[in-house]
RNA sequence: GCUCCCGUAGUUCAAUGGAUAGAACGGAGGCCUUCUAAGCCUUAAAUGUAGGUCCGAUUCCUACCGGGAGCACCA
């Protein structure tokens, strides 16, 4: 994509090596100084004194004298040992502001390539807690950014709805087998309170009982073995899981193109290691049949337990496998926990000898934990906070905070606003960064959040509809002598220049974070071009401002609303024109 | 025990090996008859310890201290 900036870049980088009479300087060559005053851009002269074996600084110097300014190019200084470019403030105006629009900030990297996003993945029948929510936010950034980065994505939840949690489950469930008759016709909200604290019930009597824990065992096997006794039971529960879920996808904003079943794979996943079981692949060890990744730098896993039962890992064999035959991507991710980083490991390796086409193909993006203020949480313990009680809290906090009733009154503004303090909250840190979470303080709706984004952005549009409103109103008389000077006559203050750099710099920011699967990096731009903005318009009026200058600035901060509107879909959420 | 990750203001986070280590929250002080005060301005406050590589280290290497995770029949 040639925007002008890269266009810029490239010619100073040319400029750089005709000067160096050889190439010396490539376009990741070129940093931003750090005072604005030094230049807009800056070349370090260390690796090149080094080869040469001379000063630095002289060679910045020798550089700077070889270069001429140009239409674009304002002023070209050595400081020191770094070469500082500065560029004409109006042909920088001009470039970018005809340059954002609609399309700004996309980019074709992917060509239409299939990428399957991995992610939400919660386990049926148990609770969605907090740290669902943040891989489900992470997951829907993560695919937005790539669509923007020009790939096809297909987006897979796959949920455990099989396998020991499952027994323990059904076995809390038949605990309370009268409590369950009677909430069938509860709502469903008060049957996923009571399916948690089946789950709950079995876990912990699988750690303290040993007679429930041979029971939970024997569920395992039946469930595996689809016994008609039991099924209408995991069915249902299932259903209303399931159900549940689908609520909470709706509600922040997620779908899905496929969704996979670990009792789907389960069979398969059996099939595969058994076959490969006999090429060598696999090997048996205490009655189990285990991936030697102890062979390959990695360690050991249990593929089929001595019961004969799949583990996770052979599921995730029959997974790919489904995967690979059905939708042929060019790059599978598994947005997962951080805890799974060797798991992913040796399952990948195993993939490599049970479905050779997916090697290299296979990618692990790890998110960090969600702590509470006392510890790590978990659905084992009957206190889990689950992704709704944190939304619900946070709306709290925003309709406390809202002093007209303008947006108090509005539940679809309270939502949206509560929707980016959540996201932007949980994608603001670095991805593998664990987030400490107080629910006291609830996330932050000022400084560095969402809201504050949303604020900014509102500002903006209160701004240029206001500017609308003064142009119809005026009389026709007035345009001809406004139109009388010329449209290029604007100054171009500091500060201005400064979110015009800025704005310049949106594309290499998406591009980034899409190939570093990190939406941290968006909402670090976002909240700096956001504080800029506010600090200008505090200090510099547009619409008071003489005509020529008031266009120029309209245009400005309407391209400053559209980056921050694109950047605020990225992460997941909307702005609002109000609040 | 082995492996991996992480230690930066009081707290939560930033900083492709480069120029004066940036923010936010909290603290102190200020700004609403001027485009939305969920805002802005001023101010105090930090690289775990000891070495090493380098012209230059928060970043790379080693040791130590402190925290977290993973390491066979869970997912």
């Amino acid at each position: 994509m040639a925007y002008a900036i890269s266009k810029i870049k490239r010619r100073l980088v040319d400029a750089v090596n005709k000067a160096g009479g050889q190439k010396i300087a490539d376009v990741v060559d070129l940093t931003v100084p750090p005072n604005p005053e030094m230049g807009d851009f800056s070349f370090a002269c260390f690796n090149l004194a080094k080869k040469k074996k001379t000063n630095p600084a002289q060679i910045a110097a020798e550089l700077a004298s070889k270069i001429k300014p140009d239409a674009t190019l304002k002023e070209i200084k050595a400081v020191g040992p770094y070469l500082n470019f500065s560029l004409q403030p109006k042909k920088l105006a001009q470039g970018v502001l005809t340059e954002v629009k609609e399309s700004y900030g996309q980019i074709n990297l992917g060509k239409k390539k299939k990428v399957i996003v991995e992610y939400a993945c919660p386990n049926v029948n148990k609770a969605f807690h907090i740290g669902h929510l943040r891989n489900i936010v992470t997951g829907e950034s993560i695919i937005r950014l790539l669509e923007n980065c020009g790939y096809k994505v297909i987006r897979v939840n796959y949920q455990g709805d099989v396998g020991m949690h499952i027994a323990k489950s059904v076995w809390g469930i038949l605990q309370a087998e009268p409590e369950f008759i009677k909430i069938k016709r509860e709502s469903l909200a008060k049957r996923i309170v009571f399916l948690g604290k089946a789950y709950a019930a079995g876990a912990r009597a699988y750690e303290e009982n040993k007679q429930a824990e041979a029971e939970i065992n024997e569920l395992n096997r039946r469930l595996y073995a689809q016994d008609p006794a039991i099924m209408p039971v995991w069915k249902i529960a299932r259903q209303w899981s399931l159900q549940y879920f689908e609520t909470i996808y709706q509600r922040v904003r997620s779908r899905f193109n496929y969704y996979f079943f670990e009792s789907e794979v389960a069979a398969r996943g059996v099939e595969i290691v058994r076959k490969n079981l006999a090429k060598g692949i696999f090997k048996t060890s205490e009655g189990a049949v285990i991936f030697p990744g102890g062979e390959h730098g990695l360690h050991d896993r249990v593929f089929i337990n001595s019961a004969g039962f799949p583990t996770y890992e052979a599921k995730d064999l029959a997974l790919a496998e489904n995967w690979f035959k059905k939708i042929k991507p060019s790059l599978a991710i598994h947005v997962v926990g951080k805890e799974q980083t060797e798991y992913f490991k040796v399952v990948f390796k195993a993939l490599e000898y049970t479905l050779p086409p997916s090697k290299g193909k296979e990618r692990h993006v790890a998110y960090g934990w969600v702590h509470l203020k006392g510890g790590k949480m978990s659905s084992r313990l009957g206190n889990v906070v689950t992704g709704e009680d944190l939304l619900s809290v946070v709306s709290g906090e925003i309709k406390k905070l809202s002093k007209t009733s303008a947006v108090k009154n509005k539940p679809k503004l309270v939502e949206e606003i509560t929707l980016a303090a959540v996201k932007y909250a949980m994608l603001k840190g670095g991805v593998e960064k664990d987030i400490a979470f107080n629910m006291e303080e609830s996330v932050s709706l000022s400084g560095n959040s969402g809201p504050y984004l949303l604020y900014t952005y509102a500002r903006i549009k209160s701004i240029i509809k206001k500017a609308k409103k003064l142009k119809s109103k005026k009389t026709p008389q007035d345009k001809p002598t406004g139109q009388a000077k010329k449209q290029s006559d604007f100054i171009v203050r500091d500060d201005e220049k400064q979110l015009l750099l800025k704005l310049a710099l949106f594309p290499e920011i998406t591009q980034a974070a899409a190939e570093k699967y990190d939406p941290s990096i968006i909402a670090k731009y976002l909240f700096e071009l956001a504080q800029s903005f506010n600090d200008y318009y505090h200090r510099v009026p547009v619409l008071k401002a003489p005509e020529t200058e008031r266009e120029f600035r309209l245009a400005l901060i309407n391209a400053i609303a559209l980056v921050l509107k694109k950047g605020v879909e990225l992460l997941g959420f909307e702005t609002v024109e109000r609040m």
